[in-house]
DNA sequence: GATGAATGAGCGTTCATTCAT
DNA sequence: GATGAATGAACGCTCATTCAT
C-alpha cells in the first residue's frame, strides 16, 4: 500500500517550497528533495505536478474549515462567531505562512477550468463567512441591504489582502489581536464615527 | 531613437497576453505576435520578460492614479472622496479585465526581492487610500480607532476579492454601481444594525 | 523451484503485450499486470525487458519449429514439403496474430550483437526452408541454378510480407488458401506463361 | 526562412542515427549532435521525433520511387522492367544501408493509425511493383492466375527479406548482380526444373 | 518465492534570450 | 533599429529495475 506517510510528506514539502518559491518556479526536484523522496515517487501519489498544487491546497483548506468550524460551535451570537472566524483566520495565516502563500497563489492561478473539476473544498470556507451573515441578518443583528455575499466578499479580501501584505513584508507592526479587533469593529460599526446619542 | 509607439504596443499586447495566459504561461512570443513585432523587438524594450510584467503594472497602475487623482480633486468630504475611489476602481477593473489579472498575477507572483529594486507605483496608489481615511480622521469623521493602514488593506482587500470573483465567473449579479453602494455602506456604518434612536 | 506455470504464463503475457504496443511502448508493468503478476516477480525468471522478447520470440519459433517438422515427415516430394512449409506458416500468423507481429518487431529491432548472444532458433526455422530447396536440388526437381539460400530469403520473405499486410489492415481478400496456393504456385512455375507443348 | 539547407541536414543525420541505433533507441541529441544543430532546432522543422521518421521515409522513398520510373520508363517488356526495379531496388538498398534500415524500422514500427494521416509515398512505391506485373499480365507474358498484388507481396518480401540479411550481416557472398539475377529468374521460371522438349 | 513501493537516470520538448543579417 | 532563426539549459514525467518486507 502507498504509505499515508509518504503522501503527508510531500504534501509537506510541497506546501513549503510553492510557499517559497511559487507555483512555477518550484521544481518537482525542489520538492521531491524536500520530501527527502526520489523525484518518482512523488508520482506514485500524484498525477501531475497541479495535481499537488490542488492537494495542497484543498488539504489545508480543509484543515481550516474543521478548526473554525470547532470554535465558531461554541459561540452564540452572529458578532461573536465573525469575530472568531476574523481571529482565527488571522491567526492560522500568521502561524502558517506557507498556507498563506499558497492559498494566494491558488486563488490567482489555478484557472477556472480546472477548478470546476473539483468540488471547491475553498467555496465551503469561504460559505462560513456567508451563512454567519445570514444568521445575524436572520437574527435581525446584521443589515439586511448588505448582501451576504459581498459582506463574505469584503471579508475575506480584506483577511487575504492583510495576510498578502505581511508576506510581502510591509511594516506592519499590529499584533493579531488588534488587527482581529479593528477589522471586527469596522464590519461592525463601520468607520463612521458613531453619532451622539443627542443627534 | 527606440520608437514609444512601438513600446506601447508591446505593453498593450503584453497586458492581453499575462491577463488571458497568466505570466508563466505567457510566451514571449505570443506577446510579440499581438504587438506584431519580431521576438528580438521586445529585447529592444525590454530586459526580460518579468521586466515587461512589472512594466505593465507600473504603467497600468500610473493610469489608474491619474484618473483617479482627477477624480478626487473634485470632491470635498472624505466620505464622497472614498465613494469616489471605490466606484473608480470598480469600473476600471471591470471595463479593462486585463488589467484586472495582471494586478491578481502581479500581487501575488512578484516576488519581495524583484519588487524593491523599483519604486512602487502601486504602493502610492494604496497610500490614496490611506491618505483619504487620514483626511477623514482629521476632520473628525472617520473614527480614530481605525488605523488607516488597516482600513486601507480592508477597502483594498475588498475591492480586490470582488473583481476576483468577477474573474472566475463566480455568478454575482450586481451591478457595479450596487457592488459600489453595498461597499461604501458597510464601510461608512458597518453591518450592525443602527440602533433606533430611542434605545 | 521457480514455478514453470508462472514462466509461462509471463512468456504468454509479454507476446500478447508486445504483438499489442510493440517492444519499446510495452511498459513491464503491462506484461505484469497482463499476467496477473507483480512486477518484480518478472524478474525472478527474466533478466531483462529484453530477455523477455527473446524468450517470447525463441519460445514461439520453437513451436513453430515442432510442429513443421512434425508435418514435413509426412510429406515425400520437395514441392509437397515447400508447399506444406507455406501453408503451415501462413495458416499459424493468421491464427496468431501476436507471434506475427512478435516476429516482425524481433526481425527488425533486435540489435545483431544481442542475437549473437544466443543460438538462433529462428535461423534454424529458416534452415528447414533451406533444406527443402536442398533436398529438391539432390533430386533434381529444383533447379541448381538458384541458390538455396536465395531461394530461402524469397520464400520466408514473401511470407513475411504476406503477414506484414495482414497486420497492417491492407484488406486483402484472400483467404489463406488461394495465398498458398498463390505462393507455391509461383514458386514453382514463376510468372511466365508456360510455353506451349509445341514450342 | 527557415532554410531547406538545414532541413536536409536533419534528414540524413536523422536517417543515420536511426539505421544506426532504431528509432526508439535514438536520441533526438544523436540527431542533433550529427546534424550539427542545437537540439531545439529541430523542433522549427519538425513536429517531434515521430515526425523526423516519417519525413525520412517519405523523402527516401520519395527519392527511390524518382529514380526508378526514369529507369522504368526506357525499357519496354514487362520482364525487363521487373528486372530493372529489382536490380535498382537492391543497389539502392546495398549503397544506401542508412535507408534500407530505416525502411524496415518504419515498416516494423510505424502504428496502423499514424500511418493513414499520411498519404503513403510508400504505397506508391510498391503500387509501381503491381503495376508492371499488371502490364505484364495484360501483354499476355505474365501468367493470369497469380493477382498482382500477391506477386508484388512476393516480390517486395524478398527484396526487403534480401536486404534485411545483409544488414543481420549473414554472411552471403553473392554479388548484387548475381543476387539480382537469381530473383528474377526464380520470379519468371519459378523454381522447377523446366520440363525438357521431348517430354 | 513473491510482492509492489521506491528509485533515479534519462529523454522529449519548450521557450527565454541572443545575434548574424 | 528590426528581424526571426538558432540556441541550449532546464524541467516534467516515465519506467526498467531494485530491494525491503
Amino acid at each position: 500500500m502507498k504509505s499515508p506517510d509518504k503522501h503527508r510528506k510531500i504534501i509537506r514539502a510541497a506546501t513549503k517550497v510553492f510557499a517559497k518559491k511559487g507555483f512555477f518556479n518550484a521544481r518537482i526536484s525542489d520538492i521531491a528533495k524536500e520530501a527527502k523522496v526520489a523525484d518518482g515517487t512523488i508520482y506514485l501519489y500524484f498525477n501531475n505536478k497541479f495535481d499537488i498544487l490542488l492537494s495542497v491546497f484543498e488539504q489545508e483548506i480543509g484543515k481550516l474549515i474543521e478548526q473554525v468550524l470547532l470554535l465558531l460551535e461554541k459561540e452564540e451570537s452572529p458578532q461573536a462567531k465573525l469575530q472568531v472566524f476574523i481571529n482565527h483566520h488571522l491567526e492560522e495565516m500568521k502561524k502558517n505562512k506557507y498556507l498563506a502563500e499558497v492559498i494566494h497563489i491558488e486563488l490567482r492561478q489555478t484557472s477556472k477550468l480546472i477548478r470546476e473539476y473539483r468540488k471547491n473544498t475553498f467555496n465551503e470556507y469561504l460559505g462560513i463567512i456567508a451563512q454567519i451573515i445570514e444568521q445575524g441578518q436572520a437574527a435581525g443583528v446584521f443589515r439586511q441591504e448588505i448582501h451576504s455575499h459581498v459582506a463574505r466578499q469584503i471579508i475575506f479580501g480584506s483577511l487575504d489582502e492583510i495576510s498578502r501584505c505581511w508576506h510581502v513584508g510591509s511594516d506592519c507592526s499590529f499584533t493579531t489581536e488588534e488587527m482581529s479587533w479593528q477589522l471586527t469593529s469596522l464590519f461592525q460599526s463601520g468607520l463612521l464615527v458613531a453619532p451622539t446619542a443627542s443627534s
